[in-house]
DNA sequence: CGACAAATTGAGCCGGATCAAACTGAGTGG
DNA sequence: CCACTCAGTTTGATCCGGCTCAATTTGTCG
Protein backbone atom coordinates (compact mmCIF):
# COMPACT_ATOMS: atom_id res chain seq x y z
CA UNK A 1 0.00 0.00 0.00
CA UNK A 2 1.25 3.27 -0.94
CA UNK A 3 1.29 6.49 1.55
CA UNK A 4 -1.94 8.31 0.66
CA UNK A 5 -0.94 11.62 -0.50
CA UNK A 6 -4.47 13.29 0.06
CA UNK A 7 -6.66 12.98 3.18
CA UNK A 8 -9.65 11.45 0.98
CA UNK A 9 -7.24 8.87 -0.06
CA UNK A 10 -6.32 7.83 3.67
CA UNK A 11 -9.77 8.37 4.79
CA UNK A 12 -10.62 5.84 2.09
CA UNK A 13 -8.00 4.07 2.88
CA UNK A 14 -9.63 3.09 6.06
CA UNK A 15 -13.38 3.36 5.73
CA UNK A 16 -15.80 2.85 3.10
CA UNK A 17 -17.17 6.39 2.90
CA UNK A 18 -21.03 7.38 1.90
CA UNK A 19 -21.29 9.47 -1.39
CA UNK A 20 -21.65 12.64 0.96
CA UNK A 21 -18.57 12.09 3.14
CA UNK A 22 -16.88 11.33 -0.41
CA UNK A 23 -17.67 14.83 -1.77
CA UNK A 24 -17.18 16.38 1.52
CA UNK A 25 -13.52 15.14 1.60
CA UNK A 26 -13.01 15.96 -1.74
CA UNK A 27 -14.22 19.30 -1.75
CA UNK A 28 -11.40 20.22 1.34
CA UNK A 29 -9.46 22.82 0.05
CA UNK A 30 -5.76 21.68 0.30
CA UNK A 31 -2.12 23.71 -0.10
CA UNK A 32 0.99 21.59 -0.75
CA UNK A 33 4.23 22.77 1.14
CA UNK A 34 7.34 22.04 0.42
CA UNK A 35 9.64 22.22 3.75
CA UNK A 36 13.81 21.92 3.90
CA UNK A 37 15.20 19.56 6.77
CA UNK A 38 15.74 20.38 9.78
CA UNK A 39 13.05 23.26 9.43
CA UNK A 40 10.49 23.86 12.13
CA UNK A 41 6.79 24.06 11.29
CA UNK A 42 5.15 24.28 14.42
CA UNK A 43 6.51 25.56 17.98
CA UNK A 44 5.25 25.00 21.42
CA UNK A 45 3.00 27.80 22.41
CA UNK A 46 1.77 28.20 18.66
CA UNK A 47 -2.33 28.22 17.90
CA UNK A 48 -2.44 26.70 14.73
CA UNK A 49 -5.05 27.19 12.28
CA UNK A 50 -4.07 24.20 9.83
CA UNK A 51 -3.13 20.72 9.62
CA UNK A 52 -0.75 18.98 7.66
CA UNK A 53 -0.51 15.33 6.24
CA UNK A 54 2.94 13.84 4.93
CA UNK A 55 3.41 13.58 1.53
CA UNK A 56 7.06 12.88 1.87
CA UNK A 57 9.56 12.64 4.41
CA UNK A 58 9.90 12.51 8.08
CA UNK A 59 8.67 14.59 10.85
CA UNK A 60 9.39 14.74 14.54
CA UNK A 61 7.35 15.81 17.35
CA UNK A 62 9.36 17.03 20.01
CA UNK A 63 9.83 19.07 23.42
CA UNK A 64 12.79 21.65 23.94
CA UNK A 65 13.94 21.99 27.78
CA UNK A 66 17.07 24.11 29.15
CA UNK A 67 18.05 23.55 25.03
CA UNK A 68 17.48 19.57 25.60
CA UNK A 69 15.42 18.27 22.65
CA UNK A 70 13.20 15.02 23.74
CA UNK A 71 11.82 13.36 20.55
CA UNK A 72 8.01 11.59 21.42
CA UNK A 73 7.74 10.67 18.46
CA UNK A 74 8.32 10.07 14.46
CA UNK A 75 5.73 10.79 12.08
CA UNK A 76 6.10 8.81 8.51
CA UNK A 77 4.14 9.53 5.25
CA UNK A 78 0.27 9.52 5.60
CA UNK A 79 0.50 10.36 9.27
CA UNK A 80 -1.42 13.93 10.33
CA UNK A 81 0.83 14.90 12.97
CA UNK A 82 -0.03 17.49 15.61
CA UNK A 83 -3.90 17.29 14.36
CA UNK A 84 -4.48 17.58 18.39
CA UNK A 85 -4.54 21.18 17.86
CA UNK A 86 -7.85 20.80 16.45
CA UNK A 87 -9.63 20.67 19.02
CA UNK A 88 -6.74 21.79 21.75
CA UNK A 89 -5.90 25.49 19.98
CA UNK A 90 -2.53 25.80 21.81
CA UNK A 91 -0.16 23.12 20.51
CA UNK A 92 2.72 22.03 23.43
CA UNK A 93 5.19 20.64 21.34
CA UNK A 94 7.82 21.18 18.37
CA UNK A 95 7.16 20.11 14.60
CA UNK A 96 10.53 19.81 12.89
CA UNK A 97 10.62 18.53 9.52
CA UNK A 98 13.71 15.38 9.77
CA UNK A 99 14.51 15.68 6.24
CA UNK A 100 12.55 17.45 2.74
CA UNK A 101 9.12 17.02 3.45
CA UNK A 102 6.21 17.23 1.25
CA UNK A 103 3.07 18.34 2.99
CA UNK A 104 -0.86 18.33 2.20
CA UNK A 105 -2.53 21.40 4.27
CA UNK A 106 -5.89 21.76 5.22
CA UNK A 107 -7.73 24.05 7.71
CA UNK A 108 -8.67 23.76 10.79
CA UNK A 109 -11.74 25.76 9.56
CA UNK A 110 -12.23 23.20 6.78
CA UNK A 111 -11.82 20.26 9.03
CA UNK A 112 -14.17 21.24 11.81
CA UNK A 113 -17.24 21.50 10.12
CA UNK A 114 -16.26 18.49 8.26
CA UNK A 115 -16.38 17.21 11.69
CA UNK A 116 -19.29 18.09 12.67
CA UNK A 117 -21.19 17.37 9.29
CA UNK A 118 -19.79 13.89 8.99
CA UNK A 119 -19.49 12.46 11.98
CA UNK A 120 -18.30 9.18 10.99
CA UNK A 121 -15.22 10.84 9.50
CA UNK A 122 -14.68 13.05 13.05
CA UNK A 123 -14.51 9.73 14.53
CA UNK A 124 -11.76 8.28 11.86
CA UNK A 125 -9.64 10.79 13.01
CA UNK A 126 -10.21 10.69 16.43
CA UNK A 127 -9.34 7.42 15.62
CA UNK A 128 -6.41 8.66 14.85
CA UNK A 129 -4.92 11.00 17.87
CA UNK A 130 -5.75 7.43 19.64
CA UNK A 131 -2.67 5.95 17.61
CA UNK A 132 -0.40 8.41 18.49
CA UNK A 133 -1.48 8.31 22.07
CA UNK A 134 -0.93 4.85 22.32
CA UNK A 135 2.55 4.89 20.41
CA UNK A 136 3.59 7.59 23.07
CA UNK A 137 2.73 5.17 25.63
CA UNK A 138 4.74 2.84 24.30
CA UNK A 139 7.61 5.53 23.83
CA UNK A 140 7.29 6.23 27.72
CA UNK A 141 8.35 2.10 28.53
CA UNK A 142 11.08 1.97 26.24
CA UNK A 143 12.60 5.52 27.12
CA UNK A 144 12.08 4.92 30.59
CA UNK A 145 12.19 1.20 31.32
CA UNK A 146 14.26 -0.55 28.74
CA UNK A 147 18.34 -0.89 28.22
CA UNK A 148 20.05 0.82 26.02
CA UNK A 149 20.17 -1.67 22.88
CA UNK A 150 16.55 -2.88 23.38
CA UNK A 151 15.62 0.92 23.47
CA UNK A 152 17.51 1.36 19.98
CA UNK A 153 15.87 -2.16 18.54
CA UNK A 154 12.60 -1.34 19.36
CA UNK A 155 12.62 2.24 17.79
CA UNK A 156 14.21 0.64 14.77
CA UNK A 157 11.41 -2.32 14.86
CA UNK A 158 8.79 0.56 15.17
CA UNK A 159 9.93 2.70 12.18
CA UNK A 160 10.20 -0.12 10.02
CA UNK A 161 6.81 -1.80 10.52
CA UNK A 162 5.08 1.54 10.26
CA UNK A 163 7.14 2.43 6.94
CA UNK A 164 6.55 -0.84 5.64
CA UNK A 165 2.71 0.02 6.13
CA UNK A 166 2.97 2.98 3.35
CA UNK A 167 5.75 0.60 1.46
CA UNK A 168 8.78 2.81 2.59
CA UNK A 169 10.27 -0.33 4.34
CA UNK A 170 10.49 -4.38 4.03
CA UNK A 171 12.02 -6.35 6.57
CA UNK A 172 15.68 -5.86 5.07
CA UNK A 173 15.74 -1.75 6.35
CA UNK A 174 14.46 1.74 4.77
CA UNK A 175 15.81 5.02 3.77
CA UNK A 176 16.30 6.61 7.41
CA UNK A 177 17.33 10.19 7.44
CA UNK A 178 17.79 10.41 11.55
CA UNK A 179 20.85 11.27 12.49
CA UNK A 180 22.90 9.69 15.98
CA UNK A 181 21.58 13.07 17.70
CA UNK A 182 18.05 12.38 16.72
CA UNK A 183 18.29 8.75 17.86
CA UNK A 184 19.76 9.60 20.72
CA UNK A 185 16.92 12.31 21.77
CA UNK A 186 13.70 10.07 21.19
CA UNK A 187 15.96 7.27 23.10
CA UNK A 188 17.19 9.17 25.75
CA UNK A 189 20.50 8.03 25.28
CA UNK A 190 23.48 10.46 24.57
CA UNK A 191 24.60 10.79 20.88
CA UNK A 192 27.82 8.89 22.04
CA UNK A 193 26.18 6.00 24.05
CA UNK A 194 23.78 5.73 20.80
CA UNK A 195 26.73 5.15 18.39
CA UNK A 196 28.29 3.11 20.61
CA UNK A 197 24.98 0.56 20.70
CA UNK A 198 24.74 1.37 17.08
CA UNK A 199 28.53 -0.61 16.74
CA UNK A 200 27.53 -3.34 18.93
CA UNK A 201 24.55 -4.07 17.07
CA UNK A 202 26.84 -3.79 13.93
CA UNK A 203 29.32 -6.34 14.89
CA UNK A 204 26.68 -8.81 16.32
CA UNK A 205 25.14 -8.47 13.14
CA UNK A 206 21.67 -7.74 13.59
CA UNK A 207 21.86 -4.58 11.18
CA UNK A 208 23.74 -1.72 9.91
CA UNK A 209 23.37 2.19 10.01
CA UNK A 210 25.26 3.44 7.46
CA UNK A 211 24.63 6.70 4.61
CA UNK A 212 21.32 7.41 5.93
CA UNK A 213 20.33 3.99 5.14
CA UNK A 214 19.21 1.29 7.61
CA UNK A 215 20.23 -2.12 6.57
CA UNK A 216 18.66 -4.90 8.80
CA UNK A 217 20.54 -8.04 8.66
CA UNK A 218 18.79 -10.14 10.87
CA UNK A 219 15.38 -9.14 11.20
CA UNK A 220 14.39 -12.01 13.59
CA UNK A 221 17.01 -11.53 16.08
CA UNK A 222 16.42 -7.25 16.17
CA UNK A 223 12.64 -8.36 16.80
CA UNK A 224 13.82 -10.64 19.50
CA UNK A 225 16.59 -7.71 21.55
CA UNK A 226 13.39 -5.43 21.11
CA UNK A 227 10.99 -7.74 22.33
CA UNK A 228 9.11 -5.55 19.79
CA UNK A 229 5.01 -6.40 19.70
CA UNK A 230 3.47 -4.66 17.00
CA UNK A 231 -0.04 -4.31 18.61
CA UNK A 232 0.13 -0.57 19.73
CA UNK A 233 0.60 0.44 16.19
CA UNK A 234 -3.11 -0.60 15.62
CA UNK A 235 -2.09 -1.22 11.88
CA UNK A 236 -5.79 -3.07 10.89
CA UNK A 237 -7.28 0.10 13.63
CA UNK A 238 -10.71 0.12 11.71
CA UNK A 239 -13.05 2.24 14.16
CA UNK A 240 -16.01 -0.09 15.02
CA UNK A 241 -19.52 1.55 14.01
CA UNK A 242 -22.95 1.63 16.03
CA UNK A 243 -25.32 3.86 14.35
CA UNK B 1 -14.75 22.91 41.58
CA UNK B 2 -15.54 19.31 43.07
CA UNK B 3 -15.29 16.14 41.19
CA UNK B 4 -18.07 15.45 39.08
CA UNK B 5 -19.88 12.18 39.53
CA UNK B 6 -21.15 11.74 35.89
CA UNK B 7 -20.23 11.99 32.44
CA UNK B 8 -23.51 15.03 32.47
CA UNK B 9 -21.67 16.39 35.05
CA UNK B 10 -18.20 16.57 32.95
CA UNK B 11 -19.81 17.87 30.26
CA UNK B 12 -21.64 20.43 31.86
CA UNK B 13 -18.30 21.75 33.03
CA UNK B 14 -16.41 22.24 29.82
CA UNK B 15 -19.08 23.32 27.33
CA UNK B 16 -22.53 24.55 27.61
CA UNK B 17 -25.25 21.87 26.27
CA UNK B 18 -28.14 22.25 24.23
CA UNK B 19 -31.39 20.87 25.31
CA UNK B 20 -31.01 17.75 23.35
CA UNK B 21 -27.35 17.16 24.13
CA UNK B 22 -28.38 17.82 27.89
CA UNK B 23 -31.09 15.43 27.29
CA UNK B 24 -29.12 13.29 25.63
CA UNK B 25 -26.04 12.64 28.37
CA UNK B 26 -28.86 12.86 30.88
CA UNK B 27 -30.72 9.25 29.98
CA UNK B 28 -27.15 7.81 29.27
CA UNK B 29 -27.80 4.88 31.24
CA UNK B 30 -25.26 4.23 34.02
CA UNK B 31 -23.98 1.65 36.60
CA UNK B 32 -21.95 2.31 39.66
CA UNK B 33 -19.48 -0.28 40.61
CA UNK B 34 -17.09 -0.16 42.98
CA UNK B 35 -13.04 -1.48 43.49
CA UNK B 36 -10.90 -2.40 46.16
CA UNK B 37 -7.17 -1.30 45.87
CA UNK B 38 -5.05 -3.48 43.53
CA UNK B 39 -8.17 -4.84 41.33
CA UNK B 40 -7.35 -4.68 37.83
CA UNK B 41 -10.61 -3.50 35.76
CA UNK B 42 -9.16 -4.35 32.36
CA UNK B 43 -6.11 -6.33 31.23
CA UNK B 44 -4.09 -5.49 28.09
CA UNK B 45 -5.43 -7.16 25.05
CA UNK B 46 -9.18 -6.98 26.58
CA UNK B 47 -12.32 -5.70 23.77
CA UNK B 48 -14.18 -3.32 26.49
CA UNK B 49 -17.70 -3.06 25.75
CA UNK B 50 -18.00 0.11 28.22
CA UNK B 51 -15.97 2.64 29.85
CA UNK B 52 -16.57 4.42 33.18
CA UNK B 53 -15.44 7.79 34.68
CA UNK B 54 -13.81 7.71 38.38
CA UNK B 55 -16.09 9.13 41.15
CA UNK B 56 -13.62 8.51 43.69
CA UNK B 57 -9.65 6.88 43.92
CA UNK B 58 -7.42 6.81 41.97
CA UNK B 59 -6.73 4.85 38.84
CA UNK B 60 -3.18 3.53 37.18
CA UNK B 61 -2.68 3.17 33.24
CA UNK B 62 0.04 0.45 32.61
CA UNK B 63 1.70 -1.97 30.44
CA UNK B 64 3.72 -5.11 31.57
CA UNK B 65 6.39 -6.43 30.46
CA UNK B 66 8.93 -9.23 31.91
CA UNK B 67 7.17 -8.87 34.85
CA UNK B 68 8.11 -5.34 35.04
CA UNK B 69 5.44 -2.52 34.95
CA UNK B 70 5.11 0.49 33.91
CA UNK B 71 2.76 3.17 34.99
CA UNK B 72 2.01 5.40 32.00
CA UNK B 73 -0.10 8.08 33.74
CA UNK B 74 -2.50 8.09 37.23
CA UNK B 75 -6.04 8.80 36.73
CA UNK B 76 -7.91 11.05 39.04
CA UNK B 77 -11.75 11.70 40.07
CA UNK B 78 -13.27 12.73 36.43
CA UNK B 79 -11.07 11.51 34.49
CA UNK B 80 -11.94 8.55 32.22
CA UNK B 81 -8.92 6.69 31.70
CA UNK B 82 -9.20 3.73 28.95
CA UNK B 83 -11.79 5.91 26.79
CA UNK B 84 -9.56 5.34 23.80
CA UNK B 85 -10.88 1.96 23.42
CA UNK B 86 -14.26 3.76 22.48
CA UNK B 87 -13.07 3.80 19.09
CA UNK B 88 -9.78 1.01 19.16
CA UNK B 89 -11.09 -2.27 19.54
CA UNK B 90 -8.47 -3.33 21.73
CA UNK B 91 -7.12 -1.77 24.91
CA UNK B 92 -3.12 -2.02 25.05
CA UNK B 93 -2.98 -1.29 28.50
CA UNK B 94 -4.04 -2.47 32.17
CA UNK B 95 -6.03 -0.46 34.61
CA UNK B 96 -5.44 -0.58 37.70
CA UNK B 97 -7.63 0.49 40.66
CA UNK B 98 -4.62 1.71 43.08
CA UNK B 99 -6.84 2.68 45.90
CA UNK B 100 -10.50 2.11 46.54
CA UNK B 101 -12.26 3.45 43.89
CA UNK B 102 -15.62 3.93 42.80
CA UNK B 103 -16.48 3.97 38.98
CA UNK B 104 -19.57 5.53 37.06
CA UNK B 105 -19.58 3.06 34.09
CA UNK B 106 -21.14 3.72 30.10
CA UNK B 107 -22.17 1.13 27.98
CA UNK B 108 -20.03 2.03 24.63
CA UNK B 109 -23.40 0.74 22.88
CA UNK B 110 -24.67 3.81 24.52
CA UNK B 111 -21.79 6.24 23.90
CA UNK B 112 -21.01 5.65 20.37
CA UNK B 113 -24.36 6.66 19.27
CA UNK B 114 -24.42 9.78 21.41
CA UNK B 115 -20.78 10.62 19.87
CA UNK B 116 -22.93 9.99 16.10
CA UNK B 117 -25.66 12.07 17.25
CA UNK B 118 -23.85 14.55 19.10
CA UNK B 119 -20.88 15.73 16.95
CA UNK B 120 -20.39 18.64 19.82
CA UNK B 121 -20.44 15.96 22.29
CA UNK B 122 -18.13 13.69 20.59
CA UNK B 123 -15.31 16.52 20.16
CA UNK B 124 -15.60 16.80 23.64
CA UNK B 125 -14.70 13.87 24.67
CA UNK B 126 -11.94 13.30 22.12
CA UNK B 127 -10.32 16.61 23.32
CA UNK B 128 -10.13 14.37 26.70
CA UNK B 129 -7.88 11.45 24.76
CA UNK B 130 -5.86 14.48 23.81
CA UNK B 131 -5.31 15.88 26.89
CA UNK B 132 -4.17 12.34 27.82
CA UNK B 133 -2.15 11.99 25.15
CA UNK B 134 -0.40 15.24 25.71
CA UNK B 135 0.26 13.89 29.40
CA UNK B 136 2.06 11.15 27.69
CA UNK B 137 3.94 13.35 26.17
CA UNK B 138 5.45 15.13 28.68
CA UNK B 139 5.98 11.76 30.69
CA UNK B 140 8.14 10.36 27.74
CA UNK B 141 10.54 13.43 28.74
CA UNK B 142 9.97 12.58 32.42
CA UNK B 143 10.85 9.33 32.40
CA UNK B 144 13.53 9.48 29.16
CA UNK B 145 15.11 13.12 30.32
CA UNK B 146 15.55 13.70 33.64
CA UNK B 147 17.19 13.24 37.17
CA UNK B 148 15.54 11.03 39.87
CA UNK B 149 15.01 14.38 42.17
CA UNK B 150 13.25 16.09 39.29
CA UNK B 151 10.98 12.88 38.29
CA UNK B 152 10.02 12.99 41.36
CA UNK B 153 9.34 16.59 41.93
CA UNK B 154 7.49 16.87 38.43
CA UNK B 155 5.31 13.86 39.29
CA UNK B 156 3.57 15.50 42.54
CA UNK B 157 3.38 18.68 40.96
CA UNK B 158 1.17 17.21 38.50
CA UNK B 159 -0.74 14.99 40.73
CA UNK B 160 -1.46 18.08 43.10
CA UNK B 161 -2.57 20.66 39.86
CA UNK B 162 -4.76 17.69 38.96
CA UNK B 163 -5.91 16.76 42.20
CA UNK B 164 -6.43 20.20 42.80
CA UNK B 165 -8.71 20.98 39.60
CA UNK B 166 -11.12 18.68 41.22
CA UNK B 167 -11.15 20.06 44.73
CA UNK B 168 -8.97 17.17 45.96
CA UNK B 169 -6.23 18.93 46.96
CA UNK B 170 -4.23 22.32 47.08
CA UNK B 171 -0.08 23.51 47.20
CA UNK B 172 0.03 22.08 50.65
CA UNK B 173 -0.25 18.45 49.61
CA UNK B 174 -2.76 15.65 49.47
CA UNK B 175 -3.97 12.25 50.29
CA UNK B 176 -1.38 10.08 48.26
CA UNK B 177 -2.29 6.11 48.03
CA UNK B 178 0.85 5.17 45.85
CA UNK B 179 3.93 3.29 47.27
CA UNK B 180 7.12 3.47 46.57
CA UNK B 181 6.86 0.93 44.09
CA UNK B 182 3.82 2.84 41.93
CA UNK B 183 6.67 5.59 42.21
CA UNK B 184 9.17 3.83 41.01
CA UNK B 185 6.89 2.21 38.26
CA UNK B 186 5.51 5.86 37.43
CA UNK B 187 8.98 7.34 36.94
CA UNK B 188 11.35 4.26 35.63
CA UNK B 189 13.07 4.50 38.97
CA UNK B 190 14.03 1.70 41.44
CA UNK B 191 12.08 1.48 44.77
CA UNK B 192 15.52 1.82 46.10
CA UNK B 193 16.82 4.63 44.73
CA UNK B 194 12.46 6.34 45.12
CA UNK B 195 13.04 6.02 48.83
CA UNK B 196 16.83 7.90 48.27
CA UNK B 197 15.12 10.66 46.22
CA UNK B 198 12.12 10.90 49.11
CA UNK B 199 14.28 11.44 51.77
CA UNK B 200 16.67 13.71 49.88
CA UNK B 201 13.31 15.73 49.37
CA UNK B 202 12.43 15.58 53.06
CA UNK B 203 15.92 16.43 54.29
CA UNK B 204 15.59 19.56 51.80
CA UNK B 205 12.34 20.99 53.57
CA UNK B 206 10.29 20.40 50.15
CA UNK B 207 7.83 17.29 51.16
CA UNK B 208 7.22 14.57 53.12
CA UNK B 209 5.53 11.52 52.41
CA UNK B 210 4.03 9.79 55.04
CA UNK B 211 0.73 7.85 56.18
CA UNK B 212 -0.56 8.25 52.67
CA UNK B 213 -0.61 11.87 52.68
CA UNK B 214 2.05 13.81 50.70
CA UNK B 215 2.83 16.81 52.59
CA UNK B 216 4.18 20.04 50.44
CA UNK B 217 6.49 21.63 52.94
CA UNK B 218 8.04 24.29 49.60
CA UNK B 219 5.83 24.67 46.52
CA UNK B 220 7.71 27.00 45.04
CA UNK B 221 11.07 24.97 45.38
CA UNK B 222 9.05 22.02 44.35
CA UNK B 223 7.73 23.89 41.30
CA UNK B 224 11.43 25.13 40.67
CA UNK B 225 13.32 22.06 41.24
CA UNK B 226 10.48 20.19 38.70
CA UNK B 227 10.70 22.97 36.40
CA UNK B 228 6.82 22.45 36.06
CA UNK B 229 4.68 24.22 33.41
CA UNK B 230 1.15 22.92 33.66
CA UNK B 231 0.71 24.00 30.20
CA UNK B 232 0.31 20.62 28.70
CA UNK B 233 -2.54 19.53 31.23
CA UNK B 234 -4.76 21.57 29.21
CA UNK B 235 -6.79 22.64 32.31
CA UNK B 236 -8.94 25.11 31.04
CA UNK B 237 -9.59 22.75 27.79
CA UNK B 238 -12.71 24.10 26.32
CA UNK B 239 -12.81 22.86 22.25
CA UNK B 240 -13.26 25.54 19.99
CA UNK B 241 -16.30 25.21 18.10
CA UNK B 242 -16.80 26.27 14.45
CA UNK B 243 -19.97 25.57 12.90
C1' DC C 1 40.05 22.77 -1.18
C1' DG C 2 37.98 24.35 2.96
C1' DA C 3 34.19 24.23 6.16
C1' DC C 4 31.09 22.12 8.97
C1' DA C 5 28.08 18.69 10.63
C1' DA C 6 28.08 14.11 11.92
C1' DA C 7 30.35 9.91 13.39
C1' DT C 8 33.75 7.65 16.16
C1' DT C 9 36.61 6.55 19.98
C1' DG C 10 38.90 6.90 24.61
C1' DA C 11 39.21 8.00 29.64
C1' DG C 12 37.08 8.76 33.71
C1' DC C 13 33.18 9.42 36.42
C1' DC C 14 28.66 9.09 38.59
C1' DG C 15 23.72 8.30 39.08
C1' DG C 16 20.98 4.92 39.80
C1' DA C 17 20.47 -0.34 39.77
C1' DT C 18 20.94 -4.54 42.29
C1' DC C 19 21.01 -7.37 46.15
C1' DA C 20 20.51 -8.23 50.82
C1' DA C 21 19.13 -7.26 55.44
C1' DA C 22 16.65 -4.99 58.93
C1' DC C 23 12.83 -2.36 60.30
C1' DT C 24 8.04 -0.56 60.51
C1' DG C 25 3.21 -0.88 60.79
C1' DA C 26 -1.33 -2.36 59.73
C1' DG C 27 -4.24 -6.04 59.83
C1' DT C 28 -5.77 -10.94 61.46
C1' DG C 29 -6.66 -14.65 64.14
C1' DG C 30 -6.27 -17.03 68.44
C1' DC D 1 -4.19 -8.37 73.97
C1' DC D 2 -0.55 -10.55 71.90
C1' DA D 3 1.82 -13.15 68.18
C1' DC D 4 2.13 -13.64 63.42
C1' DT D 5 2.18 -12.19 58.84
C1' DC D 6 2.99 -9.61 55.04
C1' DA D 7 3.48 -5.55 52.41
C1' DG D 8 5.93 -1.62 52.31
C1' DT D 9 9.91 1.21 53.88
C1' DT D 10 14.59 2.07 54.99
C1' DT D 11 19.48 1.56 54.72
C1' DG D 12 24.06 -0.27 53.36
C1' DA D 13 27.45 -2.20 50.05
C1' DT D 14 28.72 -2.89 45.60
C1' DC D 15 28.45 -2.69 40.72
C1' DC D 16 27.71 -1.07 36.08
C1' DG D 17 25.40 1.20 32.26
C1' DG D 18 25.43 5.17 30.31
C1' DC D 19 27.11 10.20 30.73
C1' DT D 20 30.58 13.79 30.10
C1' DC D 21 34.19 15.83 27.92
C1' DA D 22 37.57 16.02 24.61
C1' DA D 23 40.03 14.64 20.56
C1' DT D 24 40.02 12.62 16.03
C1' DT D 25 38.09 11.09 11.82
C1' DT D 26 34.76 10.91 8.20
C1' DG D 27 31.61 12.55 4.95
C1' DT D 28 29.31 16.10 2.37
C1' DC D 29 28.61 20.18 0.18
C1' DG D 30 29.75 24.81 -1.58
Amino acid sequence: MPSPSTLLAKLEGVIDLTEAEAEAARSLPARRLRLAAGETLRRAGDKPTSSFLIVEGLVATAKIEDGRRSILNVSVPGDVPGLSSLYLRVLDVDLVAIDDCELAVYQHDDLRPLCLHHPRLAVTLWSWTLVTASIYGEWIVNVGHRSAPRRIAHLFCELVIRLEAVGLADRSGCELPLTQIHLGEATGLSPAHVNRTLRDLRQEGILIVSGGRLSILDWDRLVTLAQFRPDYLYLSARPPWSD
